[in-house]
DNA sequence: AAATTAATTTAGAATGATTCTAATTACACT
DNA sequence: AGTGTAATTAGAATCATTCTAAATTAATTT
């Protein structure tokens, strides 16, 4: 489990605009979650981390995703009250939420989306953060019934 | 706390189309949310129950919740792992979200904005609800800081 | 109207994700 | 090497929600 260089950089920087530092916990943890472009959850991700790393606890793991997510690096994924789900992809996007399976699928959208949604807001809303959360199930293309 | 003639039809079509019973529990607590219509949690609407059903049970607020949700008499709204809220709009809306004080404003969207967001769905995805959350803060209008 | 049945309500226990606490460890800087 | 600060750790605590099993209510049948 390895960060390539340049997202090493990006690691670092990122953290230490907020003067935090880029231990090798963050690390492991970022770059779990890079390799394997899921949506894992705090538990699945401790599990993980024990695979290569035995000794980190779940408390570490809570901190440092708490940390990854405060420098911007991943992103925070929230289905009703659902266990939180962490996400790698920066880009603008939404999740579809299959409710048979749980499985959280990116979708892509136009940044002109969120500039004509942000339009509809009142002047003084100032917003930080969109979330665009689908939740229905996915049909089967060969599934004739 | 009472419904108006109107609501307490829709109130007992909606749940009977379930085979569920409108019970004086669940009427209370229909009203209780559509004449206050902020965003209450299953604990304020617990404590607004009590001051005119003493006797109804946590527990009661929660079940008459879910099948409230169910019957599509309203809506859950989520922020992050906060407790969940309860909004009586059933207009296609989005809701926005103050850090600072938490308060959780409807945001009117034309229903044309959801359709081409579900146009960047593949198309074996079908999509039951779609939510839209904004995070951010307020502005002082008057305040030129 | 009494008896039967099914649904609903209730109090309190259990659950489970997350946060907190206090102690230990790691690391940068003298 | 010694000091100070941040990060990690284990385990306890929290808190919203769900579960359980008993009690109540309402509807239906006898």
């Amino acid at each position: 489990m390895q960060l390539t260089p340049a997202y090493k950089i990006i690691f670092k920087k990122a953290l230490e605009k907020s003067s935090l530092k880029p231990t090798k916990q963050r690390e492991h943890i970022f770059s779990l979650i890079l390799n394997k472009k899921d949506h894992p959850t705090a538990d699945e991700i401790f599990t993980r981390s024990r695979d290569t790393m035995p000794s980190i606890s779940l408390a570490t793991v809570y901190n440092c995703l708490e940390t990854l997510v405060e420098s911007g690096l991943i992103r925070q994924v929230n289905f009703e009250r659902e266990s939180t789900r962490y996400c790698p992809n920066l880009k603008p996007h939404a999740h579809f939420h299959c409710k048979e399976t749980g499985t959280i699928y990116d979708v892509d959208l136009p940044a002109s989306l969120f500039h004509s949604l942000k339009k509809h807001l009142p002047k003084n809303f100032d917003p930080e953060q969109i979330d665009i959360n689908f939740n229905g199930s996915i049909h089967n293309i060969n599934n004739h019934s």
